[in-house]
DNA sequence: ACTCTATTTAGATTTACATCTAATTAGCTT
DNA sequence: AAGCTAATTAGATGTAAATCTAAATAGAGT
């Protein structure tokens, strides 16, 4: 099962594009934080929440940190939204399907305020 | 491009459970405050997070208002989080489904529909 | 050991989120 | 219109996130 903190790490617009950045191969901490308009601590902050939520890694090579995408949890965080939203590989349910019946069965009635 | 406010949305656990809830259909929101314990406000705060993400909509009938899961949107999510992964169809392998559970459900501490 | 570079930690501040109670709006039913 | 039910909005409060500057740590090279 997911952890939740690999959802509020791709909240943060600047975490998913350091992800996406990592697609391809690791990156130092040094090069990624040229591409942001951020102090270098901030950056570190959100290197950490990515570490935590598992969906990066560090390896250090003299004093560079290169940070890597573990592609492992990011397979997982896509099937558990999969799980979610009800979406399985090949079933694009394209539109909405507005189902307006049944709405009223397995409805747990629910009684007097506390 | 995806709006930021649904990875917002969806980094919540009770929002998540809500969308859950509505990959089989429309639900109330009283049926679906009825599964949380938290207030009734903060339940309608949720849903207008997962409104403003247009991850669900509303349609009223009577005094009711169910929700409805925005499927198209669900998988815009998807998409770009496989883009962001860098992981296409091919590369993709399905997971165990997950079974989240969150330390919300049960014991409605305000009673009543939403 | 000293110094330089790279990165993180500490501490403080601002902003955003989540939550509550109380009040309000919306739509029924009589 | 009055009364009832369902859901949201208003306003307040506590907690978590994001950010900064300044200081500290880690390693490499001299």
């Amino acid at each position: 099962m997911l952890n939740s903190r690999a959802y509020k790490a791709i909240a943060h617009p600047i975490r998913r594009d350091i992800l996406k950045r990592l697609r391809t191969g690791p990156l130092s901490a040094g090069v990624l934080a040229a591409q942001y308009n951020i102090s270098k601590p901030s950056l570190s902050a959100h290197f950490s929440a990515l570490k935590e939520a598992d969906l990066i890694f560090a390896k250090r090579d003299g004093n560079h940190i290169y940070y890597n995408l573990n592609l492992t949890v990011a397979n997982e965080v896509l099937a558990a939204l999969m799980d979610i939203f009800g979406i399985t590989q090949g079933s694009y349910r394209a539109e909405n399907p507005t189902t307006e019946s049944n709405a009223y069965e397995s409805s747990p009635k629910q009684t007097g305020p506390v």
